[in-house]
DNA sequence: TATGCGCAAGCATACGTATGCAGTCAGACA
DNA sequence: TGTCTGACTGCATACGTATGCTTGCGCATA
């Protein structure tokens, strides 16, 4: 059974009007059409006898407009990301969009072949979450014009729109919460070193301790990769009883779940007992009643909300300049944070659940993104 | 800064050479092009400086073959299809072929809606995971010849082809496990009742059961859904403490963790003490040190491999016949399930982590789903 | 009746690439 | 030298749809 293409010609045949009459009836909304009542009907009717469906492709190649976006992720593993890629689809087909999505070669070298495979698609637009741009095919994007919207991630070309949640604050957020709860010897664990998330977050829980002048006690870095996560979970705590963190910050939910379980089930810790841990992205793993894991929670519905609002904005208007969003961040405590201490005041706790929707108050916007 | 497409006869001119020349440099590997090695170097420069890309929807409008495949989720908070769904696109990748995904809309009228919009892509084919299709859209991708693959799930139609674990067997080897753990009373938490999966592995569990002289001690339904999970979980154990059930299979890992935190954090129970529990899947949280989830494992990379097997299969000949694969099952035991009773030998503990990339020995085919 | 207007319908062309076909040319061979 | 072969090359056309422009028609106005 071979494929038997119906196209507009056929359906002008069949009806008995011309091929434009098709395509108009089929492009247009009913009324500004240019067809009248009569012959839109005889289309219709035609059309589906045949189980003509407008070609797409051909479409494109004359508006010179796809309706596909491409979507550009590494891995998802990580729910976070999951969780986004699921909100742009949706919301991409919200807009009668379509996405394109790749998943990041292993090979840093194919990136650029990869990002030069979807934009061979004429893509009307560049969604990329975790995953850097080389800077050719970013002037590559630019030069044709194609608006790219970097998600939870910022690279140095301004041209590039970016959505972000505000991980200096956030980094700061966890840093305040450890000292208050009492931690003495705070450890971090860092991410993959060459994502700004991971550096920014790091650079406000730093500033946080210096400010309030504790010194860092211990950090390894996980790289965004369970089993080094593991690995540098271990080392952070191969030290004598006393010596060990009383307080840990993990860049990310990802791998803050599995320093959790290496501390208790490899080392015996008691959280927050013995140590305090707390997260980054508030993913619904937190949430598990076996983690109660405090984190810093990135909204991820206004941030995929805020990039596919930007990703449009210069769809429609070329010109317009690119814009960086920077979302705030809140901390949602758990148990894996232990109360402060005696002589701190007890911190009032914030309701832990955002409604879903809730959105836009928290929100703003500047041209840096570290401000 | 508008777009300035550069095309294949901006190069030519370049280039000084014809359009064709061009044409048959990008779309022909070297040896046997047609393209002397000069004129192949003088376009190749040509492009080089313009930064031309071929423009892919042109290309696909001629040769009928958008490269690209339609990919269908209905959602991804479970890990199960975002792994999957991350195994797509890279399979997808590696064979030069790109993916558009579309999440199921809420609505399930939305559902042809979608499809049809994926089929005006002119995709070459069509992934579907978790997701029915109504017959009258099999009918159009048939009557186009566009190969359709479901993937862990099976419809009536026998034009579709489809891969699946044996969810028969695997329903039948949780069974087996809680009746030879000791296990009297044993409950059943069921998802949508619309799914294959769910229907398939309730049945070979039903049938185990009875092979061995045990009924059914409760079985209440989850709705693949967290929430009603929760309510599942709690209803089925709101009965007198001596009439709980003692162990439980939940069809799915997803639903099983849920349900495990509701017995641990809110009905006080202890696994497997109390009450021994199996899922199915063998996703990544089933492995986590808080859970220890026995589960029954669904062979992802070999479904993913399978199904993209049987897609390019009848992509290259739409004529051979729609194939139906159905990978074993196996279970991988954890603490989540009790040891044997005394009276029953104890079973040896299997490997738990098959090695990356091993397939191939544990699949067969047949065709028709239930054997 | 003549003129003008608005609306539909159809014609023709363009989008960017692939490919059958005919023409060109160099080299080999007798 | 003449002919044939093979390898390139370029011309022209096709893919399926959108759209500017022209034509035709009905109707209202003067």
């Amino acid at each position: 059974m071979k494929k038997t293409p119906v196209t507009s010609i056929d359906v002008a045949r069949h009806a008995g009007v011309s091929q434009s009459a098709v395509s108009r009836t089929f492009s247009k909304v009913p009324t500004q059409s240019g067809v009248s009542e009569e012959t839109r009907r005889k289309v219709l009717k035609a059309a589906d006898e045949l189980g003509y469906r407008p070609n797409a492709l051909a479409r494109s190649l004359i508006t010179q407009r796809s309706r596909m976006v491409g979507v550009l992720f590494s891995y998802l593993d990580n729910p976070f990301y999951a969780n986004a890629l699921e909100l742009i689809c949706h919301g991409l087909q919200r807009q009668g969009y379509h996405a394109l999505v790749f998943m990041m070669p292993d090979t840093l070298a194919d990136v650029d072949a990869t990002v030069s495979d979807i934009l061979q698609y004429q893509v009307d637009g560049l969604i990329t979450a975790s995953v850097e741009l080389s800077s050719g095919i970013c002037d590559h994007c630019l030069a044709q014009g194609i608006p790219v919207v970097t998600l939870n991630r910022l690279q140095d070309n301004p041209q590039l729109s970016s959505v972000t949640t505000d991980n200096v604050g956030g980094g700061r957020l966890a840093a305040d919460a450890l000292v208050a709860a009492g931690c003495r010897r705070i450890g971090l664990i860092a991410g993959w070193e060459g994502a700004s998330t991971s550096r920014d977050r790091e650079f406000g829980f730093m500033a946080a301790l210096r400010s309030r002048g504790v010194e860092l006690f211990a950090r390894t870095v996980g790289h965004f990769d369970l089993a080094r996560t593991e690995d540098a979970t271990l080392r952070m705590f191969d030290v004598s009883a006393d010596q060990r963190p009383d307080g840990v910050f993990v860049v990310n939910d990802y791998m803050a779940i599995r320093a959790m379980d290496v501390m208790r089930s490899r080392l015996g810790l008691r959280i927050p007992r013995d140590v305090s841990v707390i997260g980054f992205d508030d993913t619904a793993m937190a949430d598990l009643p076996t983690y109660e894991l405090t984190s810093v929670r990135q909204p991820v519905r206004q941030m995929v909300d805020g990039a596919l609002r930007l990703l449009f904005e210069r769809i429609a208007a070329p010109d317009v300049e690119p814009q960086h969003l920077i979302l705030g961040a809140r901390l949602v405590r758990r148990t894996s944070l232990r109360s402060a201490a005696p002589d701190d005041r007890p911190e009032p706790r914030p309701d832990d659940i955002a409604a879903p929707g809730n959105d836009g108050s928290s929100s703003k916007t500047s041209d840096l993104a570290r401000s």
